[in-house]
Parts: C-alpha cells; structure tokens; sequence
RNA sequence: GCGCUUGUAGCUCAGUGGAUUAGAGCGCUACCCUGCGGAGGUAGAGGUCGUGGGUUCGAGUCCCGCCAAGCGCACCA
C-alpha cells in the first residue's frame, strides 16, 4: 500500500538525517500520514516536524525541510513540499497514477485486499436474536454490521467464520414451549389460555397448527405445563428456518449456526467450562445459588452461574459458549455483535473468559445502539409482546435489501439512529444506494455500446490518462484498500456506503467531463474504457463488500 | 444514584489533534443536454460543532464539570 511506504520512507528519512548530524538524536512518534482535506495540499501529509519540534528543540519548518529533502522522489510521488507551520505535502505523480488503473484491472474482484489479517482465524457471532419470534427490523441493524464487518474482515485477509447462536435451552425456551402447546391444544378445542409471560403474537398459532399438520394429535393429550421436548424443539426448528430465511432476504448468511442446548449435550462442555472455573477458584456457593466471583476480578457484583433451582443462568451458557470457541474451536479472535441493551454483560464475560485462562484481548465486542421507529411524526413502540412489532421481513419488502442494508449501514454503530418507515418508503426510489448502483450500470452501459465499435482495448494505453477529472477517479479508487484497514482494525464497516459514495460521484464527474467512446481519437477511448472497466471493478466490489447487487442496468 | 453510548446545517448523518472559509445526502434556490444512460453535473443559501472550564504551538476531535437523550444496573436473555 502506497501509505505504507511512505511512512517507511519518511522514517529512513528521519533516521538518516540523525545520522548524518542533521537532526538530534531523538525517539521517533509513530509516522501519521493523514489525506489534506484540501486538495492544494497535496495527497498525503504528515505533521512529524511539529511531533518532533520540541523534543529536537527546533524550529518545525526547518526540521519539515531536512526531512522532505532526504525523501527520494521518484515513482509514485512527484513532490514532496514543506508548508507552514511545519507539514511535509506529499503530491502523487501524475504518471504513476495513471498507471494504477492497469494495476486495478489486474486485480480484479481482488482489488481493495490487503493482508493484515495474516490468515487469522477469527469467528463472528452476529443477530443471535431468540428462536421465540421473528426477526425485528432492530435486529436488521446488528445482521447488516455484522455480516459487512465478516466481509472487510475477510479482504483484509482473516479468515472469517460467520456464526448464529441460537438459545435453546434457556428459560425464554420453556415459556416459548408453553405458549405453543397452549396453541396447539387450543386447535384440538381445548379451552386453555397461553401463559401470563408467553407469546401473545399471532405467529404462535401458526406454528402450532404447522405441528399439528406434522405430529396430528400425538401431544393433545401433554399437559400444559410440560410440553414435550420433541415437540419443542420441533416449534424452535420451524422458528429457525423462518429467522434464516428472513436473513437470507437481507442478504445474511452464516457459516455456522450453534446450538446452546449442544452445550449441555455430548461432551459436556457446560461442565468442563465450569469445572475450569471451579479449579480456578472462580466459582463460590451463596445463598443457595452458585455464583461467579466476578467482584474479585474487578467487576461491580458477583453474578450466578447455577440458579438455587439448579438451572444454569445464561451467563453460564455464555461462558461456556465462549470456552467452546476460544479453547475447543481454537478461535484466533472472536468478535460478539451485539445491540446496546446488552451493554451491561460486556465486562463480566470479558472477566469471565479471562477466568478460563483466555486472554481478554482476543474477545471484541462490538456493541450497536438501538434504533427507534417512527412513522412520521408517530413513535413506534416495538416489543415482541405487544405484538405491535415492525418485522424485519416487513422492512425488507418495503424498500428492498439493498436500501434496508444501505440504510443500516450508513451510521456508525455508537449513533442511535432513528428509522422512519415513511421516509425510507418514500426516498427508496431515491436512496444514496440506487445513486451507486447507477453509476455501475452506466458504466455497464458505455462497455457494451463500446463493444459495438471497438472490437477491443487490451491494447489501451493508460499512460494516456491525464484528464483532472480521470486522475480524481483514481486517486478515489486506491483509497479502498487504505479504507478496508481502517475498517478492520477499528471494525466501522459504516465507512463503506460512504466511500461507495464518493467512487459514485467522482465517475459521474468524470463521466460528465469526458467523453469516452470517441471515434476521432480511438486511441485515447481506448484508455478510459480501461479506466471506466476498472471504475466498475472498485464499484462492483464496494457493492459486493456492502452485500448489495451490482446491476448491469436499472 | 452508578455504568456505557450519543448531542455537528431545516431533516438524517459523516468527520483518523492540525493548515484564515467544519462536510455529505435529502429538502430549498439558480444554472447545464444539436454527443456514451439527466436515477447525472455545476453553483448558492443554510452552523455560537449541547454548555462551561482545562490540556496543547493548535481541540468538533483529548480530559473534567454541567444539561439533555437512548440503553443497562435480575437467581431474563
């Protein structure tokens, strides 16, 4: 990456003048190389001198100055120009960038893959939302970060393993059971109300009477209280396939899906997890509950493990879950997405991964706010209890995958964000998303008139590419891979849409300016239908990245 | 009360300690097709970056107080 060679550059340039007796000898700051909000200033900058200047004990222009005039220029760069109060403006060669577009078209779908990740293995668990009802449009928000976040993650050369807990075990499970077989026998006549704590939502009865068409009245005769696991699990089953196929409409696909009841099953991994624990003097009987001594590791309380009933709790799951991945699974890292009313369980299975010998660090936890919905100026109050719930697949339907995902995507997980359905409805015609795809679909649109005149332009010759406007698009190009490290290391995938953005308007600027297929200059046609296929590329894989399609016509 | 997150243009939101004028989209105003897709381009109006201090050569960005909003603070998940 062309970034990183210039920091590499800039420090053999430090270096060099302290060797040389032009600069003291001091420590050096990590070289920052920032892109200038003005374009006068160049391409790239860095503000070393002024990092410097008092540590040297000297004067931030001179040092910008005995600096820049020991950086080699040549290749990519053709300038390197000192500027008050002490920056270094690094301007990419005219030439060199043109070349880059041979570069691009080299590449390929590849373009924008860069190696920090070093084939890591690291798992990304995302949604995880109960198998006790369908998805919410909220739960939209944490599959659409989650599922990009695996895909910049990948490009950046992790090997990525996306997967779904599904809670099937725990006491949200019971009273989904019992809600059901409430359901079911009420398709048999029977005059018995769902529980006080069930489901009310009218999806029950339809997945009772699916069981009915599958078991008939095998379980009419079960007592309320005690449905029977197979038919249970069955009802989760059918709650599973329908969660799936709702992701699959926004775009999200998993690798693997997990289930917590496996825990408890086999191999016992519940009590090996907890075994570890106990030998690690972690674990402490009080009150009749078994709790996990969490205060001794710097949390605010204790919190149980074992309930006085003797059920485990979910953080007893999710400790041994999390066992499974680090120890059994030998995940490298592991990144749990989740929404913000799960915020307050962070630090405790932070501590709780730490007490079986697993280093925190390895653990990220990307937390996403929630998001309110509106429909104009009414709130919409979601709870899956109610019933009064705006589903996922509603969403979807309404303004489509694309600009759900768009939508999703566009705000950083730290900003509540605010959906209006009206709005979304009205502007999906219009949306920041259909912006980007149309640029692609022009550009599919210039290819094939192309072909109609030009047999071919392998032979184009890039170096013809010289337009202010050609080399904008460019420079806007190889700023994919510089942004995909940034969103792996900092795990913002919200940059993405952005950029695709920017990609967007920087080929309409130059479409705008520049006439492509041109039959009185063939050979300069032939160069920007090189630089339009490889502007295609970089779009086709910022969509791709993004989970959206990328349309050849609209 | 304590913890996490947020407060930037009319609305929805970007903004990696820097460079006399803080950005985008939508909305608003005025322009641009005798040529490849106008779902496009150009220009403009619109801001006490919640507020008060502090650190720094330099703060929307870092630290502290206050105000406001969301979410937590269970033997729910």
């Amino acid at each position: 990456m062309i970034r990183d060679e210039l920091a590499a550059a800039i420090e053999t340039a430090a270096n060099d003048a302290m060797a040389g007796g032009e600069l003291p000898h001091v420590v050096l700051p990590e070289i920052v190389i920032e892109r200038p909000a003005k374009h006068e200033h160049g391409d790239y900058a860095t503000n070393l001198p002024m990092r410097l200047a008092r540590s040297a004990r000297a004067n931030p222009l001179d040092l910008a100055k005995t600096i820049a005039s020991r950086i080699p220029m040549s290749g990519a760069f053709a300038a390197a120009e000192v500027a008050p109060p002490g920056f270094i403006n690094f301007r990419l060669s005219p030439a060199w960038l043109a070349q880059q577009v041979a570069a691009i078209l080299a590449e390929g779908e590849h373009f924008g893959d860069i190696n920090i990740g070093a084939g890591q293995r690291v798992q990304i668990e995302f949604v995880s939302a109960n198998p006790t009802g369908p998805l919410t449009a909220g739960n939209g928000r944490g599959g659409t970060i989650g599922s990009v976040l695996a895909s910049v993650l990948q490009a950046a050369g992790y090997d990525v393993e996306r997967e779904y807990l599904v809670n099937d075990a725990g006491t949200q499970t019971d009273v989904f059971g019992r809600t059901l077989l409430a359901r079911y026998l009420q398709l048999f006549g029977q005059d018995i109300a769902i529980p006080d704590d069930g489901y009310p939502g009218d999806y029950m009865i339809d997945v009772g009477k699916q069981l009915r068409e599958e078991f008939g009245d095998r379980f009419a005769d079960a007592a309320p209280d005690a449905p029977p696991p197979e038919f249970v699990l069955r009802g989760i089953d059918i709650m599973v396939e329908s969660i799936r196929a709702d992701l699959k409409r926004l775009g999200v696909t998993y690798d693997a899906w997990f289930h917590e009841r496996s825990l408890y099953e086999g191999d016992g991994l519940y009590e090996t997890a907890m075994a570890v624990l106990r030998d690690g003097g972690h674990l402490v009987d009080k009150e009749g509950a078994l709790w996990f001594a969490s205060q001794e590791l710097g949390e605010d309380k204790d919190n149980v493990v074992v309930r006085s009933t003797g059920r485990p709790t979910y953080l007893a799951s999710d400790i041994a879950y999390h066992y499974d991945k680090f120890i059994v699974r030998k995940f490298d890292r592991v990144i749990d997405v989740w929404g913000a009313d799960h915020q307050g369980h962070v630090s405790r299975l932070k501590a709780a991964v730490d007490a079986i010998g697993v280093d925190p660090a390895r653990l990220d936890i990307l937390i996403y706010q929630l998001v309110s919905f509106r429909r104009g100026d009414e709130v919409v109050r979601l709870s899956k209890r109610s019933g009064n719930i705006v589903l996922m697949r509603d969403i979807v339907e309404e303004v489509g995958a694309d600009a759900a995902r768009f939508f999703f995507l566009s705000r950083s997980a730290d900003s509540q964000m605010e959906f209006d359905l009206e709005l979304a409805k009205r502007q999906s015609s219009e949306n920041p998303v259909y912006y980007v795809q149309y640029a692609h679909a022009r550009i599919a649109a210039i290819l094939e008139k192309a072909r109609e005149r030009i047999s071919s332009f392998d032979d184009g010759d890039v170096a013809l590419l010289a337009h202010p406007a050609e080399l904008e698009l460019v420079r806007k190009m190889l700023q994919l891979p510089e942004l995909v490290q940034q969103m792996a290391r900092a795990m913002e995938p919200h940059h993405l849409p952005h950029y695709a953005g920017e990609l967007a308007t920087a080929f309409h600027a130059f479409y705008t300016e520049c006439r492509v297929i041109d039959d009185d200059n063939e050979a300069l046609s032939k160069a920007r239908l090189k630089l339009c296929a490889a502007a295609k590329a970089v779009l086709a894989r910022a969509l791709t990245l993004m989970g959206m399609a990328t349309p050849e016509r609209m």
